[in-house]
RNA sequence: GGCGCUAUGGUGUAGUUGGUUAACACGCCGCCCUCUCAAGGCGGAGACCGCGGGUUCGAGCCCCGCUAGCGCUACCA
């Protein structure tokens, strides 16, 4: 994966405060794991990043954390990447990527065990089922609790450095552990959920480095984190607890403590938390990139989950109004609910999110829409180089036509197809309302479609009067003609007014298309 | 088990230093518009503000207790 970001300056820049105080700029990152699709509650973490940073001038960074080389794709990485792109969040200076710097992180603990902040631990690794840790963890501090605690009752804990250091040289294997203090408590203030405490008596001796080697994520991110500089860590509030254990270990390697800023988590439609394993495709973000999702749109849904503008109703932002408003005191406390229906497929998504999809489609500025739709009917194959040329305000037009009652982009191929292309289906229900109903329709259409071919100067206002003068003379309701042209001329009993379609399929379609469609009644 | 976080209509949210008919958006229902469906306009249903106690003349807002959900608790991230 190649970054194209050109590297900025150093990550220990600092500006002028108006107030002429020397102010540390703010840089905050984004550290996603590259396991499994990008995640749209890590899409709003990004977000929410980038608006930060974005807001008070400061710097945004990516740092891919693929320390777990078992779970850690590149396809992953690459949806990070695309997802990235796609809600327009560009990232400063150049990506880092977590497992390059397992070194420094081995370094980091092996420096706390010579300055005595952190130990050795030879007892032999315990192997633990994956599948039921939550379990055992429990089953584990009954016991403890039945029998009285005492996380510092380590033996190596207090192992002199030189034995330690001999056994280590010996070839034993061992793990390191934070030397956690016996008495205290750690406190901090959190950005969204105010002060943090914690007893030290309830946070064991924490593992850095595996007895493999292998540096553990609590040590990564706080290493990465002081190496980037980082002065906001702005995550999600699963990571609310541990922070502690952070901090702990920012203060043994003598680094200045960053600020927090939890976020709230996204939950399921049964307040459980959304998960990709769980609830599939519609926690993954490039699933809205692919059913047609406008970027702006998505991110604008993301952003008011869990952030709310003071004092503002709009809820319709571009991105430079969410900048503009977004700050951290606006977070929320509480989780936000995804709503979604797996038996619906209408609500596949969130009601909101779709209905903010078609807001935005209707009324994007119409040049603006139309590259989207242009990609769109490009990999569906309906596009055809003369939409850029002679056709574009052929093209332009429909597309503005169609585009009030549609939802998605996919919507310009699905719906849309007729309007394209002249292999398009029928909709049963609208060939039976539509069509079938009236038996007379099998000569009528015909008979209009000669109608509509001979007219001069074919337009929306002449398609008009041909097809009420034809109502009258044949003394039909022009209602009937209009629906049924509706369903020869798209396939569809729904649809933009009938004139305009007329003239937006043209005389010459339109005309066969009815006389077509009398073998449908 | 321990610790932590949260709790306003179905969902997202607003509710200023305690005093409102509890507001807005999505969704839902109806009416208008109309060639259909949307959009738009108008109107409606839906919340005793998780529960129980206080404090107060008065509490969604303050205090206490409870419950529920979620998170963390690991030689996962």
């Amino acid at each position: 994966m190649k970054d194209e970001r050109k590297p900025v300056a150093s990550y220990s820049s600092f500006i002028l405060h108006p107030s002429s105080f020397l102010v540390m700029s703010v840089r905050v990152r984004f550290a996603p794991s590259p396991t499994g699709y990008l995640h749209i509650g890590a899409a709003r973490t990004a977000l929410f990043n980038w608006l930060y940073a974005r807001k008070v001038g400061g710097t945004f960074l990516l740092r891919i954390e693929d320390t777990d080389l078992q779970r850690s794709t590149d396809e992953s990485t690459r949806s990070i990447f695309e997802g990235l792109a796609w809600l327009g969040l560009d990232y400063d200076e150049e990506v880092v990527f977590q497992s390059a710097n397992a070194d420094k992180h081995r370094a980091a603990a092996a420096r706390l065990v010579e300055e005595g902040k952190a130990y050795r631990d030879f007892t032999p690794k315990a192997e633990r089922a994956d599948a039921n840790v939550k379990q055992e963890i429990a089953e584990r501090a009954r016991h403890a609790a039945s029998e009285g605690v005492d996380h510092r009752a380590n033996p190596f804990r207090d192992l002199p450095l030189e034995e330690s250091n001999r056994r280590a040289a010996s070839g034993e294997p061992f793990a390191v552990r934070l030397k956690v203090g016996r008495e205290g408590r750690s406190r901090f203030e959190d950005a969204v959920y105010g002060e943090q405490l914690r007893d030290y008596s309830e946070i064991e001796d924490l593992v850095l480095v595996r007895s493999d080697g292998h540096p553990l994520y609590n040590l990564s991110v706080v290493c990465d984190d002081i190496e980037m500089g980082i002065t906001d860590v702005v995550r999600g509030q699963d990571h609310l607890t541990n922070t502690h254990k952070q901090i702990l270990i920012y203060e043994a390697l003598g680094a200045a403590v960053p600020r927090f800023a939890h976020l709230p988590l996204i939950l399921a439609p049964n307040k459980a938390k959304l998960s990709k394993r769980k609830h599939g495709e519609v926690v993954s973000l490039t699933t809205y990139r692919d059913r047609g999702f406008i970027p702006a749109a998505f991110r604008n849904f993301l952003a008011l989950l869990g952030w709310s503008p003071e004092g503002e109703e709009k809820e319709i932002m571009s991105l430079a109004e969410l900048t503009r408003k977004f700050s951290l005191e606006g977070i929320h406390r509480s989780p936000a609910v995804f709503n979604f229906s797996d038996a619906d497929p209408r609500r596949w998504t969130d009601d909101k999110a779709l209905w903010m999809n078609a807001e935005y489609i209707r009324t994007l500025p119409l040049e603006e829409l139309l590259p989207m739709v242009r990609a769109e009917l490009g990999s569906a194959g309906l596009w055809r180089a003369e939409y850029a040329g002679d056709g574009r305000d052929w093209f332009a037009k429909t597309v503005d036509l169609i585009r009030q009652r549609f939802f998605t982009l996919k919507d310009f191929s699905g719906q849309g197809r007729a309007y394209f292309a002249d292999d398009f289906e029928f909709d049963d229900a609208a060939v039976a309302k539509n069509l079938k109903k009236e038996p007379r329709l099998k000569e009528l259409l015909p008979a209009l479609g000669e109608r509509v071919q001979r007219i001069e100067n074919f337009n929306a206002a002449t398609a008009e009067e041909t097809l009420r003068a034809f109502a009258d003379e044949s003394g039909v309701k022009a209602g009937l003609l209009i629906n049924a042209s509706r369903t020869a001329l798209t396939g569809q009993s729904v649809g933009p007014s009938m004139f305009e379609v007329f003239e937006v399929i043209g005389e010459s379609r339109s005309a066969s298309r009815l006389r077509d469609a009398a073998r449908l009644v």
